[in-house]
DNA sequence: CACACTTTGTGCGTCGGTTCACAAAGGGAT
DNA sequence: ATCCCTTTGTGAACCGACGCACAAAGTGTG
């Protein structure tokens, strides 16, 4: 109530933003399943993570909690949503239609949580004009233009690694400041540009490295130089 | 080179097993353009991170640096993926032929990694028995036999979420113990199972919250309730 | 109203990771 | 061989995150 000690404070840690998306996945999931109150420690294991981080999370988003009973599905739903500002409309653009723009564009994923693909961009002219999950494909040449006309704000990269940072320098230039990069390149970016890169065979070679440890680990010889 | 100051030694942290592919990819661009050397510094830039935390990373693996020179780009290419385990091949099996199982079976950065996609499978009979990325889909049914028959390691889940637990639990019985899970739901696993996770909704979100505090943040008033 | 029980919110110790800054080590020139 | 320059490898301070454990706060019952 006091400015100073304010719930929502600017400082939510990045750990805790992470982590949001998911409690509200196990949240909708019990607002369909008509629960109407959850305890830190059920919802806690719904999302996979320790009781007392979940709380700690939460209490970073202010005091939405009754101490002996727990927290209201539909209230909290909504606080989460709203401090990841899911509660607006957001337009996002897809440039690159090949296997994985395709594969993202029909994800309902997407759809369902307050983002809706507004454009389909692609260079090759063997794609340019389809029709993919109801939307037509529109021509690279017009990136710039479909951007601004749709108020795109966030942009998927699912371009091959020697086109993404030339498209990276053209939607930052139209002012875009938020990029989901699943190209497989280090994109450079101004400080205020938020890149978030997910690469399918970094995933892949984390997951090798312990499977190598788990089977020659304990036989493993000292070894070799 | 000594046995008590053995360099490679089992505790690797993980934060920098997460960036080891990173920095392999940039090497491998590097190998490619004929680099012969290349000093921490170049190698932190083009992988997108701080030089002295580059050098504390790559000297997890051993002191494969030479001072006042840099490291021999094509030795620290050996000697990541060594560490990776990518050195041997490993059968990967891509569970859920949607779009995005689709994707990732045509998806080039995985066989050029040391991966193989190994098996394709699906429970619609619609899509069982089509070729795709050169494979032959088979049915869920085979699943344990085809798991055991080709030596996969690592297992995909492409799934719907709904579909998910129960391949995974499947998939556990018969020994595998790395799995790369894209469907939008916690696993439960055994302690000795590897899951990782990659949710595409979960990273819009986050750049969602972002975006909102670059927009409304400067502005924002000191709120409602 | 008082007491027993439940569950939140958080203070605090701990741990892993990041960064700075520098000594140690190698190369090359004179 | 000596000196200077470059660059690595790492000690140590710092920072954020995690999780324990508990006081505070609420519910409900008799």
């Amino acid at each position: 109530m006091k400015s100073p000690s304010h719930p929502r404070d600017r400082g939510i840690p990045e750990a805790t933003v992470a982590r949001l998306p998911l409690y509200l996945r196990a949240l909708n999931g019990m607002a369909e399943r008509g629960t109407a109150t959850v305890s830190s420690e059920d919802l806690a294991v719904a999302a996979g993570v320790n009781s007392a981080k979940l709380r700690k999370d939460l209490s970073h988003l202010g005091s939405y909690g009754t101490r002996g009973v727990g927290y209201d599905v539909e209230y909290l739903v909504y606080q989460i949503s709203r401090e990841l500002g899911l509660t607006q409309d957001w337009a996002v653009a897809i440039v690159g239609v090949g296997n994985l723009g395709r594969a993202l564009a029909n994800y309902g994923g997407f759809v369902s949580r307050g983002f809706r693909v507004a454009a389909l961009i692609d260079a090759d002219p063997e794609v340019v004009g389809d029709d993919i999950a109801g939307l037509n494909v529109e021509h690279i040449d017009e990136l710039e233009a479909v951007i601004q006309r749709r108020g795109v704000s966030i942009v998927v990269l699912a371009t091959p690694a020697a086109a993404a940072q030339k498209v990276c320098d053209r939607v930052v230039a139209v002012g875009v400041t938020s990029i989901l990069n699943f190209a497989p390149v280090v994109l450079s970016v101004p400080e205020s540009v938020d890149v978030r890169k997910v690469d399918l065979s970094i995933e892949l070679q984390i997951l090798a490295f312990h499977e190598q440890r788990k089977a020659g680990g304990p036989l493993m010889a000292v070894d070799s130089q």
